[in-house]
RNA sequence: GCGGGUGUAGCCAAGUGGUUAAGGCCCCGGGUUGUGGUCCCGGUAUUCGUGGGUUCGAGCCCCAUCACUCGCCCCA
């Protein structure tokens, strides 16, 4: 039984992930059915796609110069040189759950069902990361993706549904960030402006920024350092990030979006400097925050936005999506424990096929109820009845079960039935086991 | 990838250079040979994350390493 430090070592689980189980889980559970039935009712259906996918569907869907793709993605040794040879065949773990829905979308002739088509999906993601509070390298997400629709209309299902679900969970404190990131072609023109607005102030940018002057100017924009935040506030600057730089369309979708969120008195903050770190939105974008302090430094519980070119760009035909995700780690430190249901019967016995059957005439009724497994004496197994948490304990044993008897205690108050088996049972029936 | 904090049993934890490493919870066994929760008794760390060093002597000091944790970056 002693362990070797290197055993020790190999038992281990591996970093940014956990094991689940009991009191905690059926926060999960919680989670899961609640999501499951308000997205049936808004006429979604569930969609599960494998964990891996070919690493060539994140490069291309995520983005090769996002974060995920160049620096987080787990991607699987190949079990032959030739797959190595070629990204094509490599697989990697899931870092988000759009690519692989749109993949399965395109593969399983989806297009042609008629639109919108509605899907969700829950599971794991991967992602390489340091883990810190609200941020594993194994993580869950729930989302949701509504493909086929380009109107306003869709896009505030979307977000309303997001809303009313969090609502039925019982969150507040809530904000709801909105922004209009144009096309990718009227993105390229604004970045291109803005660097050259910044050009001269770039030896004061912090060195984050300059990097990201190079790889993603939108990025700068929402900087924490109090020196680039300044650097911003000036007039010019200012006055350029005022003006919508999206075409004229573009606006007046947003427009549109946004009125019928006020129709639905759907408070918003329009954050200008509000950028998603996948290449694959267009258009609406959208985050979900919390001012919880439980959350730590990661404060959004929800993402997601319109995603026009992305179905055509792996290989579909032309077709407007838009969708969120949510990050249940994140979202249920929010939530209030959920106490475990007691057990309504724990039966002392020392007939064990009998007491099996008994408990299944008990389930069968409605009721949770367990068996004893030792040979132990009647107190013994009482013993355990109290300290398993047991409303009832059924004492039967040997001689009960020949005379078809049966005695019931309440052990809160120690009082007690004793009677015939069937006579029990029969006044269990439609009772609830408080009013025994 | 970069920075801060923490490691003593399943959990909480005392211990700050000197004999066999407090205590509490949980768990297990017994007191009670067929009626519980309370109570009483007993048991569970050859060793302080791991490795090395200093010292007559290290859980305590030094070095390294690992793990966990918080933050940056980025994201759900």
């Amino acid at each position: 039984m002693k362990k070797s430090p290197a055993k020790k070592q190999a038992l281990q689980r591996p970093k940014g992930t956990q094991d689940l189980y009991t009191p905690e889980i059926s926060r999960w559970h919680h989670l899961e059915k609640t999501c499951q039935r308000i997205f049936t009712q808004y006429g979604y259906s569930e969609i599960r796609p494998p964990v891996f996918e070919s690493t060539a569907l994140f490069m291309r869907g995520v983005g090769e110069t996002t974060d995920i793709v160049n620096k987080e993605m787990y991607t699987l040794a190949s079990k032959t040189a030739e797959e190595s040879d070629s990204n094509i065949n490599t697989l990697t773990l899931r870092p988000e759950g759009t690519a692989g829905v749109v993949r399965a979308y395109i593969e399983n002739g989806m297009s042609r069902w008629q639109k919108p088509v509605k899907l969700y999906y829950m599971g794991p993601m991967f992602r390489y990361e340091r883990p810190q509070a609200g941020r594993q390298r194994q993580f869950h997400q729930i989302g949701i993706e509504s493909f086929g629709i380009d109107s306003p209309a869709a896009d505030a299902e979307v977000i309303f549904m997001a809303m009313q679900l969090f609502k039925h969970l019982g969150l507040r404190d809530l904000t709801l960030q909105i922004n209009n990131i144009g096309t990718p072609a009227c993105r390229e023109q604004f970045k291109v402006t803005l660097k050259a607005k910044l050009a001269n102030q770039l030896p004061q940018l912090c060195n984050d920024c300059k990097t990201r002057y190079e790889t993603n100017p939108l990025r700068l924009l929402d900087c924490k350092m109090p020196s680039c935040q300044a650097l911003l506030q000036t007039p010019e600057i200012q006055n350029f990030l005022a003006q919508d730089f999206t075409a004229e369309v573009e606006q007046k979708a947003f427009n549109q979006l946004l009125s019928l969120l006020d129709e639905l008195e759907i408070a918003y903050y329009r954050n200008p400097t509000l950028v998603r770190g996948l290449d694959y939105y267009t258009r609406t974008v959208f985050e979900i925050t919390s001012s919880s302090d439980a959350l730590g430094a990661q404060n959004t519980i929800c993402g997601g936005g319109r995603y026009n070119p992305l179905v055509e760009t792996l290989g579909g035909p032309e077709t407007p999506g838009i969708g969120w995700a949510l990050g249940v780690e994140r979202l249920l430190r929010l939530l209030p424990e959920i106490p475990l249901p007691p057990l309504d019967f724990y039966i002392a016995t020392d007939c064990h096929a009998r007491a099996f059957q008994l408990a299944e005439r008990l389930y069968h009724q409605g009721f949770s109820a367990e068996v004893d497994l030792t040979e132990k004496p009647a107190g013994k197994q009482l013993e355990k009845a109290s300290k398993r948490g047991a409303k009832q304990a059924i004492l039967y044993f040997q001689d009960a079960v020949q005379a078809r008897k049966i005695v019931c205690k309440t052990l809160s108050t120690g009082e007690q039935f004793s009677g015939s088996l069937d006579g029990f049972l029969e006044a269990l029936q439609g009772t609830s086991v408080k009013s025994l």
